[in-house]
DNA sequence: TTTCAGGCTTGAGCCACAGACAGGT
DNA sequence: ACACCTGTCTGTGGCTCAAGCCTGA
């Protein structure tokens, strides 16, 4: 958990240099006042308005000088360079030099605006954000053939093999043979809160997926690929790659525990941990070498969905169970044997939760 | 700039037991 | 074919602690 972890006082946003109270939400560039939303309002009603542009949403202390479209997020110099070179993917996000705010769009134009109403902006950024999950080195993309898609040239290509492997992992037990080699470096910090699943992830002031926009840390998974010049439709992956590129994809939303530390290949590992997934030992992974432009859209439409209906709260398949082991007394948190008096009490807990509650009965799934 | 110590965060593992499930009689 | 018995496995929550990360000196 990160309850109370925020050092909220270095994140202090700067305050209005009128009403010296709220938080400032623009900056004018002809007073060069930040202004909070109430002061902008009072001071711009007249026609000649100055120019303004919104603060920086990473640090809230800056004008903002970039608009990250990927992210959604305005932000400063600092830290758009801050930030677009954390890694290869965030670098790939597309920024524009932020306008400044127009006459009739401020509230519309407000930043962390992520409605849902708004269709067309919703799919632009999920292309975005797909693309930021999905895509490899462009670079690479373009030297493999059979890439008629037009979304290629944002990096689609490989969604469907990111996904396929998405896949893999969920289903966790199909290995093909050798020919394509595979393996993960994983990092991991922060972010999570209590999972005791794959899917029982909580996020606590963390931006999924690669958007990064306060990403202090980050869980990520990475990929190298590398191509055979020889041979466009097969992609093998590997660590050792004269001519490799790094994808980072959130752990979070692959559904996957990760090592707790990066990973030297050379390093033998032994056993995972229970409930991890050993990515370096056995038959590597099998990608599919090519797929048809359907495929791909399939595939990609297939993971928005999954992206769309994942969950991060655990989930409770035997609620009897968890009615007896809240009952259950506990030393030092681990479940202790009871006493014949508390078996009596229990006894009679569960004969009451029965008649009340319907509990008894364990559902089968 | 590098190193180190101390504090903080995270997550695996442990425990007992009810119920599911498979296999034998 | 059915009922019953037995053994094994699964899932449940709170706590501890090791490992890793972060921050400041």
């Amino acid at each position: 958990m990160l309850e109370g972890g925020e050092p909220a006082a270095t994140w202090a946003p700067r305050t209005c240099d009128t009403c010296r109270a709220a938080a400032s939400t623009v900056f004018c560039r002809a007073h060069s006042f930040f202004l909070c939303a109430a002061c902008d309002a009072r001071l711009h009603a007249s026609p000649s308005w100055h120019e303004r542009v919104w603060v920086c949403e990473a640090c809230e202390r800056a004008p903002a000088a970039f608009l990250c479209k990927a992210d959604a997020a305005s932000l400063c110099s600092s830290c758009d360079a801050d930030i677009h070179s954390a890694n290869p993917l965030a670098g790939r996000h597309h920024r524009v030099p932020i306008l400044p705010i127009s006459s009739s769009s401020s509230a519309a134009a407000a930043p962390h605006h992520h409605d849902d109403d708004d269709d067309a902006d919703a799919d632009a950024d999920d292309d975005d954000e797909t693309a930021s999950w999905l895509l490899l080195n462009p670079l690479k993309s373009a030297t493999v053939p059979n890439n008629n898609d037009s979304n290629n040239n944002n990096g689609f290509l490989y969604g469907g093999e990111v996904d396929e492997y998405l896949d893999l992992v969920d289903n966790c037990n199909s290995c093909g043979d050798n020919s394509n080699h595979f393996t993960a470096a994983t990092t991991t910090t922060d972010d999570y809160a209590q999972h005791q699943h794959f899917d029982g992830v909580s996020h606590h002031k963390s931006y999924a997926g690669d958007s990064v926009v306060p990403v202090q840390q980050h869980h990520h998974f990475q990929l190298s690929l590398e191509f055979d010049n020889n041979n466009n439709n097969k992609a093998s992956f590997g660590f050792n790659a004269s001519v490799s590129q790094s994808v980072s994809v959130s752990s979070m939303d692959v559904g996957v525990v990760p090592e707790s530390t990066m990973m030297d290949v050379s390093i033998g590992h032994s056993r995972p941990p229970k409930g991890t997934i050993d990515l370096f030992s056995g038959p590597s992974i099998q990608m599919p070498s090519h797929l048809t432009p359907m495929d791909r859209e399939a595939r990609v439409l297939r993971y928005r969905e999954k992206k769309k209906t994942r969950k991060f709260e655990k989930t409770i398949r035997y609620a009897s169970r968890k009615a007896y082991a809240e009952t259950r007394p506990r030393i030092k948190g681990r479940f202790a044997k009871r006493t014949d008096v508390e078996a009596e009490v229990d006894q009679m807990f569960s004969t009451t939760l029965i008649t009340e509650v319907g509990y008894g009965i364990v559902p089968s799934f």
